[in-house]
DNA sequence: TATGAATGAGCGTTCATTCAT
DNA sequence: CATGAATGAACGCTCATTCAT
């Protein structure tokens, strides 16, 4: 029964404690990972940047990934050019919005590897990511749908998360707490899965299928 | 816990079962929408309507949903005006085909209410409709995706399954194989969920994804 | 000097003698070469088809070949859609509209093979084709130009015009009527030249540089 | 025949021959077009204008006139501002362009209007331009085609080229060498569509067609 | 003055849907 | 009824031109 281990910290999590604060401290700063092409940026440049990619993540969360570009520039109170100007294609477009949320990700995953207590900070890090999923709907049926494909030019930030969240998985398996036969890609598949199935869920019935999971996930007391 | 919280909602579902009507026995055959309007249609016409669905499911499947009518049409051997007339829209056509599958679905859902070991009845019909998934990629993806709110008109369908998982669940968890902490809402989340992840693992890793699963779903032994 | 050789039929022919009766003698009858793909064509579509080609030729004649598809639609009173049903290409409406003229010329030039004057046939055609391109300006400035390029689909009929064209030169070098020491190449950038350059000038200054060329083609009386 | 066509009014041009100012001694140097506004242009301004010229020379020539102005600025390492600050449109850039090349060609007709060989002073200057405008395809193309009226705000470079190779038309025509029946405008014609068909013509056959057109414009010698 | 980011009209093209044949 | 030609709104994208920095 899942009651005995008491998954307390990251069970109540529906209280939303890692909510509040979402993933990617600053949603869109000026210089965005200054390590792609060295380009300072102008400043109302990156104010645009960030406002077409604001503007993206809603719009396709809202509309869906076929939304036009021109809803975004609409959204994002820029002209169409400039959109194109900072993102010369859709999927490039897609791809960047795709890529913000991954590294959002990324840095959780990240923020929790040195955790003391490794079995919660992998269940932590899961429910708070499926918990996102559920708020961001389309953006998130990307990251298990075609998105996994589309954020090619990405595998940088997607291999930061693997490594992260390998990092987590594998504490947690040592601690015990998480069965020792499951391994990167069933966790990725299980968090994708849940995540695009959460979205439309309420928060009990979520709460529940989380449950379900998270006891499959656990070592048997056996 | 999750234990606790009583899924009342989501569970009485499985208060109206089977429906009576048989519900279509082969999945492509004539007149199937006869709950709409009861135009007999003449034969070749219903042959037509079998070949243009018939079509779409595979278009749709391979191409994706954003695929074109003119191409369903294309590999139906129909002219596109046919396809309009049993169709009078897109949304109608991908309406049509996720109702057929979800059929097909209900039927195998009600072949096994009576089975021998509800148990097993139950956990070989997720897996079933978890690998069919898999195979049809795209169409699974509307199935969790948008699928859910597109078959709207589909609801006779829709309740049809809903009513047989139910007694599936039922049954299982009143032999005391499924834990008793679940509804159906949870149930087809994470059959959705599951079968939009399985599309694209291979089927070791799918394996171990569905062994998760099904252990969270079993009762705890303690 | 010209006048020696009385280039008579050939000369005074901005009494358009030809000019009266355009190259192709029915502009854009219905099937349009029925060698492509034996689609016969609705009686209305083939009539549309028509009407775009007609437009088109007018259109970019007048305004260029960077005149927009969406003017020819309007100019052919037909929708933007129909202009791509037929040419799925603005390149491909282009090839047929240069195919089209190469394939009036070509015709032109075969009517002329058999002639019993070979020195008059080939400078008649000469003639002709620099007639003709005056006053369809801009498209001959694609015959010449890049359209020759463009109209790689179209190679059937710039062979048919160039063999037929070769057995002009070769039957007026036979006669001693042209100089020997040209060949088709020599002839068809001559050819294209002089229309380009006829484009834009008055009858008679036309005739006079016609006059130049032609009696550099003549065989040197010496 | 042609030879009775008086061509009076473009023979004329010749009355205003050579002008007194030198034109541009190098092709692209500081302020050539002094004749429009009399602004000394700070130094580091004119050679931007002289980089931009230049690029927008190799541009055209490599892509057509169709290439865009940002191309032209990257190409001279300039901002795409500083374009427009030199030519307001890209029409006046093309026009500058043109004005260059042309002012390049009277240049040269120039240097030979007092040459010791009238004829052989014609020929090669006639030689040079075809040769000039096959490398450089696309600007030719223009000069023959669309450019002839682009280039409307340099009529003084024009009337100057008019009037250089006014002279050397006459000179060769007294000394006997061309025929006597052509004017200006025929010699124009003649080059510019030449100068077309060269582009793409190998030299072999290029010396041919030359040779043709050269007989052409001959005395002939009976 | 030079820069390059912003703009938006316009282009080629697609596709769901309608309608004459 | 079936057909497929016609339609036109909408889309992704480009580029000449303007304007804040």
């Amino acid at each position: 029964m899942a009651a005995d281990i008491p998954p307390a910290e990251t069970q109540p999590a529906e209280t939303q404690p890692a909510e509040t604060q979402p993933a990617g401290t600053q949603p869109t700063k000026a210089p965005p990972a200054a390590s792609r092409s060295a380009k300072p940026l102008r400043a109302d440049a990156a104010r645009n940047r960030a406002k077409v990619l604001d503007a993206a993540r809603d719009v396709f969360a809202e509309l869906g990934t076929g939304a036009s570009t021109e809803e975004v520039a609409r959204r994002a109170g820029v002209g169409i050019g400039t959109v194109f100007r900072h993102f010369p294609t859709k999927e490039s477009l897609l791809e960047a919005v795709l890529g913000e949320i991954l590294a959002g990700f990324a840095e959780q995953a990240k923020a929790r590897t040195g955790a003391a207590d490794p079995g919660g900070a992998f269940f932590d890090f899961f429910q708070l990511v499926v918990g996102e999923s559920a708020t961001k709907n389309a953006v998130s049926a990307e990251l298990a749908g075609a998105g996994i494909d589309i954020a090619a030019g990405r595998a940088d930030v997607r291999q930061e998360l693997r490594g992260a969240l390998g990092v987590l998985l594998t504490r947690a398996q040592e601690a015990g707490v998480v069965r020792a036969d499951v391994g990167l890609g069933e966790v990725l598949a299980l968090l994708a899965g849940t995540s695009q199935a959460a979205g439309k869920l309420d928060v009990a019935t979520r709460a529940r299928v989380l449950d379900v999971v998270f006891d499959g996930l656990r070592s048997q007391p056996s």
